[in-house]
DNA sequence: ATAATATTTAGATATTTTTCTAAATATCTT
DNA sequence: AAGATATTTAGAAAAATATCTAAATATTAT
């Protein structure tokens, strides 16, 4: 069960929602990924960690490629929590 | 304009989502916010204008009090960014 | 088995962030 | 005007984060 805290310290920084941009259109693996961005590639597989422990996307050995996937169900709990916020009252059946 | 990533760095702290949270209640004064946390008020200051920086408190003074209440209109831009992540397709009309 | 490719892990450094204490500013009360 | 209260600003220290280079691991091809 990864903490709701991690969820939004992934996305506090600028590369990883990039990320998550480009693997809404399609999964790539790490190098793909690495190729868009002006950065090594130790850095970007560190930011795919992050993502990856805030559950957010998935990974999956292909040979020696590694490739990323999103997993838009963590997407949709975020949505929920700012529903929450938004609404007034509402939802808060004890 | 704010930027879109200070919206994601305020909500990448916990007190601040606290903050958040709380507000989303009742209107409340920094010295009210702050005597719900084990932080000193300076602290709580600084936080409270990193969400007024992203855009999402708004700071009203009222005598020697300064009270703070949120400001909805973000939080909606935000649920439109996750949105777009979980829908298929959709909304790409150029 | 060696070499080449893909990716991560380890460790270091620089930057950013969080939090504190002390001081400054503003308002209200006497 | 002096004192009390509410809040912020300034500056410092500690902790967390982002990024790099170098090395390690794993897979594929020769």
């Amino acid at each position: 069960m990864p903490a709701f805290n991690n969820t939004f310290k992934a996305l506090s920084d600028p590369t990883r929602r990039r990320i998550i941009q480009l693997l809404k259109e399609k999964s790539m693996t790490a190098g793909e990924i690495a190729d868009h961005f002006a950065m090594t590639k130790p850095s970007i597989s560190h930011h795919l960690n992050l993502l990856k422990q805030a559950d957010m996307i998935i990974d999956e050995k292909q040979g020696q490629f590694i490739m990323y996937q999103l997993n838009t169900t963590v997407f949709q709990d975020m949505i929920q929590w700012f529903l929450e916020i938004t609404d007034n009252e509402e939802s808060e059946k004890k």
